[in-house]
DNA sequence: AAATCGGGGAC
DNA sequence: GTCCCAGATTT
């Protein structure tokens, strides 16, 4: 992994806003898109929020890009260019909690800070027997607390990577190397059982159902709309073509009000329903219904695009997908 | 304290 | 389908 081959911590941090919550098979190629694009912390805040957007497109968890770029900001603004290096001055950077703070203390500044991701919630709760939700309040602050109680002082880098990469090869969440770990002598867990049942994790999330209906409109002149999402919620700062919420009547979709107030302003020649079937497009905590609906229109107004630039805006998987099989652009 | 925020891979 | 990933932030 290349960013263990460094301890610059414009470095160490893109690798570690990137793998939040990220298998490093699907961040690997970020990494190296944003290193090679962005070499240095002011090439990134140099970049407009839409260009940074346009490179975390398909990673997920967009606030992650936006914070980034934020922090790069900062960064180059007002701290003279010179990144934080201290646990504590690390914390203030937008996106950065926790477990990231700690992890560039530790890896680039050799500050003993204890990390805990989900690797070391799982280390620590089988080897000490410990059923506190990891997900709680309590658990928390007790993992943190044992974490950086057994810090190594002398070498927290080492340690900190020893013990996530340890949680990520051996003691892995579904059958675990317990007969020929090193300490199957004294881990808790397998000696009480309980390798299959900890760590403990507080109820799990409900997804909620959606329906969207996105209007692909086309112009003879080859143009089309998109909108930038803004506000709460889902995709912030990505684009998507205009598009209408709700469950309808397919066959009476084109007399709705909602329908008919978003093409109001133009001339339609043609509309075509592109997938019968809706199209599922899972979240973690919603499931998407999704229609395409291709509408031919005469003229677009001055906001439309050029189909062929589509690809230069950031948008959601949802729409990329449908930009690649529809227009065959990539 | 609970909910929200993506997408993908392993099973 | 379920789980969960080198978590952070908002509500």
């Amino acid at each position: 992994m290349p960013w263990r081959q460094t301890t610059d911590p414009y470095r160490i941090w893109l690798s570690e806003i990137i793998l939040q919550q990220t298998r490093v098979a699907q961040g690997l190629p970020y990494y190296l898109k944003f290193t090679e694009t962005f070499p240095t912390v002011h090439d990134l805040a140099n970049a407009s929020e839409e260009e940074v957007l346009k490179l975390w497109q398909g990673l997920g968890y967009y606030s992650r890009g936006r914070n980034l770029h934020a922090a790069a900001k900062y960064i180059v603004e007002d701290c003279e260019g010179i990144f934080p290096n201290t646990y504590k001055e690390l914390l203030k950077l937008k996106g950065v909690g926790d477990y990231t703070a700690s992890a560039i203390a530790s890896i680039s500044f050799n500050e003993p800070t204890a990390v805990v991701d989900g690797n070391v919630y799982r280390v620590l709760s089988r080897y000490f027997g410990i059923d506190t939700p990891i997900n709680s309040t309590q658990g928390i602050k007790e993992f943190k607390a044992l974490a950086q109680e057994l810090i190594d002082i002398e070498q927290p880098a080492n340690f900190n990577q020893a013990i996530m990469e340890f949680g990520a090869i051996q003691c892995k969440p579904q059958n675990p190397y317990c007969l020929h770990c090193i300490f199957n002598d004294s881990c808790v867990a397998l000696q009480k059982n309980s390798i299959n049942t900890l760590p403990v994790k507080l109820k799990k999330i409900k997804v909620k159902n959606r329906y969207l209906n996105y209007l692909v409109f086309k112009s003879s002149d080859h143009k089309t709309i998109i909108e930038r999402r803004t506000g709460k919620g889902i995709w912030q700062g990505l684009y998507q073509f205009p598009m209408i919420e709700g469950e309808f009547d397919v066959s009476r979709f084109r007399e709705s009000e909602l329908f008919l107030k978003k093409t109001a302003a133009y001339t339609i020649k043609s509309i075509e329903q592109h997938n019968i079937k809706p199209i599922v497009h899972k979240l973690s905590h919603q499931h998407l219904h999704t229609i395409f609906w291709i509408i031919d229109v005469e003229k677009l107004d001055d906001t439309a695009l050029e189909i062929k630039t589509l690809t230069s805006h950031p948008v959601p998987v949802l729409i990329e997908k449908f930009i690649v099989a529809y227009f065959n652009l990539k």
